[in-house]
DNA sequence: TCAGTCGGTTTGAATTTCCAACTAACTTGT
DNA sequence: ACAAGTTAGTTGGAAATTCAAACCGACTGA
């Protein structure tokens, strides 16, 4: 038994499972680009993401239930919100630019499509790098941990906030 | 019209939503996880993963489609395939990453979870700069560029190698 | 007054996923 | 030799999710 193997029938339970259950619903990431590109109303995010109403309201509720987005009233009669990101959901800008930056290697096809830059103006080449070691991140630099709960507490620096 | 608005009922056409469209489908994650973790059997990522047994065959079918896996035959008789990951697959590390970490830092809740460290031994503290100007990414450091198709080359030491 | 906007909710149909059982071709243990 | 187990799927039917379009109430601007 490697530490890579699981018990004979439980998935692993690991935090990229866990932020998948919020992060990987259908459209939640493509919100959440729309709020870190500057588009914070429904109406708006719905069609610059192609998702349904319905199942687009589901998702900003979700999002908000884990602190990742907050609704902020914009108007009082009749009351009207806007979608705005936390801290938590600001940070979810690296997964974000990995991705866009993976696909724009990729996922070359013949439609063309809205590539994306970094503020400097050069194309996107992200790079990254271990904090402690300053070391690049690549296949086989990612290892599994021990087990955390909330027992380990969160950094205060990174307290939910909102 | 701010460059960030899309046309009347056309969702927004980008590299990001290009992305999802292969990493983004439920289990494909997970499954691409177990493959860099060193789990390459359809059992093995099937129970690892929880995904069910004939939607994980769906997946591995469109990862490899794209070029993200590729079937790699270890018995002949009866034919047994293990899933490898290709070079572009070896490059969503940096999303699997990202993910991680945002992840252990906003997700911690009552139940324990496996963790994730570099392979110096750190706990994942990853930076995500730009290549070109070194400076840090963060929200708002991402902005929409000009649209690209096939017609712009891929640079070839990042065409598709299977 | 009348069309249009905004942020949803509702409805019923279409699609996707789930799960358990089944299969085929082996391999291993007794 | 024979039974049991492993492996990588496939099948079928139920359950859950998503879809698109219509509807709604409270406004706003012409």
């Amino acid at each position: 038994m490697t530490p890579t193997d699981t018990a004979r029938d439980a998935p692993r339970a690991c935090f990229i499972a866990a932020g998948l259950e919020v992060l990987g619903e259908r459209w939640a990431l493509l919100a959440l680009r729309e709020m870190s590109l500057g588009v914070h109303r429904f109406d708006q995010i719905a069609r610059n993401t192609g998702a349904s109403r319905d199942i687009l309201t589901s998702r900003l509720r979700t999002l908000e239930s884990h602190g990742v987005i907050e609704r902020v009233q914009y108007s009082e009669h009749p009351p009207r919100h806007e979608y705005h990101l936390t801290i938590s959901g600001a940070e979810i800008a690296p997964i974000l630019i990995s991705l866009a930056a993976w696909s724009s290697t990729w996922m070359r096809d013949e439609t063309p499509r809205a590539s994306y830059r970094h503020s400097c103006g050069a194309d996107l080449k992200p790079v990254l790098t271990c904090a402690e070691c300053g070391e690049e991140f690549r296949l086989g630099s990612l290892m599994l941990g021990p087990l955390v709960s909330t027992a380990d507490a969160i950094p205060v620096d990174k307290q939910r906030q909102i």
